[in-house]
RNA sequence: GGGCGAAUAGCUCAGCUGGUUCAGAGCGCCUGCCUUACACGCAGGAUGUCGGGGGUUCGAAUCCCUCUUCGCCCACCA
């Protein structure tokens, strides 16, 4: 690691370089981090579904965890960051029959075994390629303890949960209406169906009466679902229709007798307050179903086509195509009382977006209740902690209002469920195993494994205490659970963080993490969600590629705030990620630009905080940069633990590039050329600063900061920034002096080098400063003379009163005034005029604060403390504008 | 239909407990510089009715109400 390093930072060498070399030494593993010693750190990872290579949503949340989990890695705490993939049932399944689809097959041409190994053959290129981008953008997740939710060990937690769960009674077979994908062809829950507002229609249709005196009008979205209607419901309240309730309806079409019950659930405000009930298709209608005891008539199919049930002629028809038929015959039968148009809410499927068919059916349940409300009061509590907090009021609300949780799929791809049917006549038992069965246990006949598979949250819901080994009582669930931190897109608060904290308390007794951290979404410039179909994506290697993977993740953290979402623009990756990749390059030049000057150092250059050198050694600008760094390390570290990544970030890029290498580095210069005097404490407070900012960056950068890291003198060939320790706060550090002191250096430097823009001095071009104040108010710029005379191009600088005429003229914040002697170069117009508006504007400042400190109100009741505050101010600015007046008198200004 | 959030420079966003970061940062734009760490750089500069209206307060970008516009979540009125 000796090579001269390049001008110009390149990541892509270094990083996968580094990448290895931290995987060869483990140091993501825990056990090899601080053995025995500090407390562990445990974070879940998402587990990414193995459908398909990673986007910036990934990239996003796998950067957060990463942060935080170097962040507390550095600080000792045993980190441990739990990665594994998801097989992802349905929607891996689809992907694969898409992939089939392209050749001309179906699963069934395939048949289940085949399809099966077809889609692990795709789960093992995508589930690999999915670890290798986690790795390039830098993850230290500890990949030994890798986990996919199919593997022998996540599938055996399962079944024991599936097992557990129905002999407490709580996982129960029933037949009840669920949402049916069409496409799919499989159930879903209700988080797996999307809601969407739709244009859509109310058709009011006329049902005769069967004794012929008239007709109920009632009215519906789905026409078609009147095949399988069975009864009209009205409100027993309802005086219109008092006369009917028990009487028949004639239904049109099928021609089928059907009765008119009363039900409370019927609102008589809407439409016409008469409803048509088809309780094979519609959750409310099977309600009422049950409640007046009438059939259920299924009239389609699975795959939302007319059955058999119904007439012949609507048979096999689609089911738009029977709603036009349905409603053209209506029509034609003088039965169509009107249209309207009606916008409501259609149930999509979350993997495929059709739209959703209620459907009655067998399938299996868990009953969430009893689930439910230990989650409710560990929130409740306060023991669950969620970032932003209004996320906790929709964990809550939602835990509140929770339904059953139909699990079942009837899908080819996931962990069958199991149950195993007899089939032996008479006996017909239903058993439910932990080990496969070949025969009945009670009759001893034959037996068939139920044919369908869990929904895929069924594994993922078990991932905290599933990953460590469970249902084994492991040495790493002992350790190790309960976790810490869980952070997660929004999308899927219900579908698996809700559900991992009833798991968690009904099978371990405790939370799987208390604090919960939703971060926002990915989006591009017009706020669209990044997504594959709209072509708005960004693919993470390629920026990876373009722009290393610190700038991604400096730049993807710098993008969010706590609660709000991550906008970047697909079409211009440069105004992206090209500050973040400048930054790198900054960072990478400042610490080349230290290295370089290292050989002469006489004196040991590592240690704590400034010890290297006496503090009587020490100039302002060393005071000043060490208290800034002091503070930044504050800054930062309160920014990470209250999960404002973005603030850390942007402390720890504002002290490298604003404080070291704009400042400091630049005045510090002339000590560190050669031999020169104070060049040792120079270089003692260059390094210990850089070194401190190298750390606190380190978990957002991990790559540039450890490549320079690992670069300086006296670290140990193994020594890794990732387990260096976390800058700590240092009392003897902060130095408010220095801090007003050194701003005044840095605010004359400024006025001067505005004086030269103004009048377009040339660089090359030395002049002359004049400073006058008292001895007090210049004390501090004296100290710094040398670097006022480099860095403001100076000849020299005198202290002393002026009463020059031709030149610039400023005034600093503490009344010291400034003078440039410019001859020929100035124009006394554009000075007089320069100096007018500047004091016109302290004028318009003095007046408001005149206004302010002479209004009664103001001084008896605002503290007096600020009242003090802003008489100060006042002073200063009537001073200031004094100084600037003078100055046009003397100039002849009219 | 219920609940929540956002609106600040051309763009992306900070501004947390009202007053010393109070109108800011980065990008973009304008001017000048290849000053031997960095042109992925340096120095300087312009840009805002803090979405509209009302209120509370000595004082509001910040708190309250209201309107507008966007976004998110939830919802079995057919």
């Amino acid at each position: 690691m000796s090579e001269p390093l390049a001008p110009q930072y390149n990541p892509s060498t270094i990083e996968s370089e580094l990448y290895r070399w931290w995987t060869e030494r483990g140091l993501f593993a825990p056990e090899s981090q601080a053995p025995g010693s500090g407390e562990p750190y445990v974070i879940q990872m998402p587990p990414p579904n193995v459908t398909a290579v990673l986007h910036m949503g990934h990239g996003l949340n796998n950067t957060v965890q990463d942060v935080l989990i170097r962040f507390e890695r550095m600080r000792g705490r045993r980190a441990l960051w739990v990665p594994g993939t998801d097989h992802a049932g349905i929607a891996t399944q689809n992907v694969v029959e898409r992939e089939l689809a392209q050749e001309g097959f179906t699963r069934f041409d395939l048949g289940r075994d085949a399809f099966v190994e077809r889609v692990w053959a795709h789960v093992r290129e995508t589930g690999a390629a999915i670890l290798d981008q986690l790795k390039a953008i830098g993850s230290s997740a500890d990949w030994s303890r890798t986990y996919f939710t199919l593997d022998e060990g996540l599938s055996r937690a399962v079944r024991e949960t599936f097992v557990r769960l129905h002999e407490e009674g709580l996982v129960y077979r029933g037949h009840y209406i669920i949402n049916w994908c069409p496409r799919c062809l499989t159930a879903l829950s209700n988080e797996e169906v999307e809601k969407e507002e739709v244009e859509g229609h109310l058709w009011h249709l006329r049902y005769p009466l069967a004794d012929g005196s008239g007709h109920i009008t009632v009215a519906t979205t789905r026409p078609e679902t009147m095949l399988g209607d069975t009864a009209v419901a009205v409100h027993p309240d309802d005086e219109r229709y008092h006369g009917l309730i028990g009487g028949e309806i004639r239904l049109p079409l099928v021609d089928r007798l059907i009765p008119i019950v009363a039900d409370e659930a019927v609102d008589p405000a809407f439409g016409s307050g008469a409803v048509k009930v088809t309780p094979a298709h519609d959750p409310a209608d099977f309600d009422i179903g049950r409640r007046h005891s009438l059939a259920s008539i299924d009239v389609m199919t699975p795959e939302a086509r007319i059955s058999l049930a119904a007439p012949d002629r609507f048979q096999g028809l689609d089911r738009y195509e029977a709603r036009r038929r349905v409603v053209a015959e209506f029509q034609s039968a003088g039965l169509l009382d009107r249209v309207e148009a009606h916008r409501h809410a259609v149930g999509h499927c979350y993997r495929c977006n059709t739209v959703i068919e209620p459907r009655l059916s067998d399938q299996w349940f868990v009953r969430m209740e009893p689930l439910a409300k230990p989650a409710l009061e560990a929130y409740r509590n306060g023991t669950l902690r969620f970032v932003p907090e209004r996320r906790g009021d929709d964990y809550s609300s939602w835990l509140e209002g929770i339904r059953d949780w139909c699990i079942s799929r009837q899908l080819w791809w996931g962990h069958r469920i199991p149950v195993w049917y007899c089939d032996a006549t008479g006996c017909g038992r239903v058993s439910v195993s932990r080990q496969d069965l070949s025969a009945c246990p009670g009759c001893g006949g034959p037996v068939r494994q139920d044919e369908d598979v869990l929904d895929t949250w069924f594994s993922s819901w078990l991932v905290p205490f599933s990953s460590l080994g469970w249902p084994n009582r492991t040495p790493d669930l002992d350790t190790y659970y309960p976790g810490h931190t869980m952070v997660s897109a929004p999308e899927i608060l219900f579908f698996w963080v809700a559900r991992m904290i009833m798991s968690g308390l009904h099978f371990m007794g405790e939370v799987p993490y208390t604090d919960i951290y939703l971060h926002g979404t990915v989006r591009d410039t017009q706020h669209r969600k990044m997504s594959k179909s709209l072509g708005n994506g960004i693919d993470p290697l390629e920026v990876v590629e373009r722009y290393g993977a610190d700038a991604l993740r400096y730049s993807l953290i710098s993008g969010m705030s706590v609660g709000t979402d991550v906008i970047l623009d697909p079409q211009d990756l440069e105004s992206s990620f090209a500050p973040a990749r400048n930054f790198a390059n900054k960072l990478w030049n400042a610490g080349r630009f230290i290295l370089s000057n290292l050989e002469s150092a006489t004196r040991p250059l590592a240690g704590p905080h400034a010890a290297a050198v006496r503090r009587a050694e020490l100039t302002l600008a060393d005071r000043w940069i060490i208290a800034r760094c002091d503070a930044t390390v504050v800054e930062a570290t309160q920014a990470y633990e209250r999960f404002r990544l973005n603030e850390a970030a942007a402390a720890v890029y504002r002290f490298i590039w604003s404080d070291l290498a704009d400042w400091y580095i630049e005045l510090v210069k002339p000590r560190l050329y050669g031999d020169q005097p104070g060049g040792d404490v120079a270089r003692a407070v260059v390094v210990q600063t850089f070194d401190v900012a190298l750390r606190l960056l380190h978990p957002v950068m991990p790559f540039i900061t450890e490549a320079l890291w690992r670069r300086f003198p006296g670290r140990a060939e193994t020594a890794s920034i990732s387990v260096a320790p976390w800058p700590r706060q240092d009392q003897r550090a902060q130095d408010p002096d220095a801090l007003r002191d050194f701003g005044l250096v840095q605010e004359l430097i400024g006025a001067i080098r505005g004086i030269r823009a103004e009048y377009g001095v040339q660089p090359g071009q030395v002049v002359r400063a004049v400073v006058s104040g008292s001895d007090g108010s210049t004390a501090a710029l004296k100290q710094e003379r040398a670097t006022i005379v480099r860095l403001a191009k100076l000849s020299a600088v005198t202290f002393a009163p002026n009463q020059e005429r031709i030149g610039g003229h400023a005034v600093l914040s503490n009344r010291t005034a400034v003078f440039i002697p410019l001859g020929e170069a100035i124009d006394i117009g554009r000075e007089c005029s320069r100096l007018g508006t500047e004091a016109e504007r302290l004028l318009r400042l003095v007046e408001s604060q005149e206004k302010k400190l002479g209004n009664e109100q103001f001084v008896s009741r605002a503290p007096a403390e600020v009242v003090d505050r802003e008489r100060e101010k006042l002073t200063t600015w009537k001073e200031q504008a004094g100084v600037l007046l003078k100055k046009r008198e003397l100039l002849g200004c009219s």
